[in-house]
DNA sequence: ATGGTAGAGGTTCTA
């Protein structure tokens, strides 16, 4: 089974890469951010029509997150739960019966915080505690779970192509960075680090500055896999070819296998 | 050269 997690700044801008990508990926089960469309706006016809059940978690004008699927999810939750108050669309959870129970997999648009010295940041810090929260709680279900999505945190210096450029930056701060770690202390994987020890290559390339044509990147985009999505980890793949493509995201998709 | 680009929506914000 190959699950997919691309931010792909505006489901309308969007749309047409999204069908080539879709039709040459292949993926099962696909989890988007920064639709910036509202549910009704939501292009699924189109998408539909490649044989995908499509869900929405959308708002006006920013964030939004969606999961596309093969398979039709037995339950869609959304919204991040600890606080109530929060109106931002970024996270969604869909579950899926397979031949061993159940899989899970959510879709994650985790705050920027820049600038740092703004609501913004401890926004961010706090999103991310309750994210450990609910990883925490699903972890005790013992059941494959993918938490997929932009996390807007570059883990590791070896992640960047400079880490000066990113000092204070609220995707490289300490404690975005540390609060990243644990939900790997937990027992999350990152899958595309296990893969490869050292990626030599990013998920997101600024528009501004020629970043992608000087491969200026950062490596932002994750899926955190429970013990037992791990345990069924084959590939890991991010396509970094789908940025050279005419009017493309900002971000590329990044893919893995379970052998599910 | 103190910049640059993109998307959504509406005369500006977020990233």
């Amino acid at each position: 089974m190959k699950i997919a997690t691309w931010n792909i700044n505006g489901i309308k801008a969007r749309i047409d890469n999204l069908l080539t990508w879709l039709k040459e990926s292949d993926p099962d089960i696909v989890c988007l951010q920064e639709i910036k469309s509202v549910d009704d706006g939501f292009p699924r016809l189109e998408i539909e029509a490649l044989g995908y059940h499509v869900e929405t978690h959308g708002q006006k004008g920013f964030n939004g997150v969606a999961i596309l699927s093969k398979q039709s999810p037995d339950e869609v939750t959304r919204g991040l739960p600890g606080d109530d108050a929060d109106e931002q669309a970024r996270f969604m959870e869909a579950v899926f019966s397979v031949g061993s129970g159940c899989l899970r997999v959510a879709s994650i648009y985790l705050p920027n915080g820049n600038p740092v010295d703004t609501e913004k940041f401890p926004y961010k810090l706090s999103w991310m505690q309750r994210l450990e929260a609910f990883a925490a709680e699903r972890l005790a279900f013992e059941e494959p779970l993918v938490l997929a999505g932009d996390y807007n945190v570059i883990p590791e210096p070896v992640d960047c192509h400079d880490p000066k450029v990113w000092e204070g930056d609220a995707l490289f701060r300490p404690e975005s960075r540390t609060a990243f770690r644990r939900l790997e202390n937990l027992g999350f994987t990152d899958a595309v680090r296990t893969v490869d020890d050292r990626p030599e290559t990013y998920t997101f390339w600024d528009y501004q500055a020629g970043a992608w044509p000087k491969n200026n990147g950062i490596r932002i985009d994750h899926l955190m896999l429970s013990p037992e999505a791990a345990d069924r980890l084959g590939a890991a793949t991010i396509e970094k070819h789908v940025r050279a493509w005419e009017r493309p995201s900002d971000h590329v998709p990044v893919a893995i296998s379970l052998t599910i």
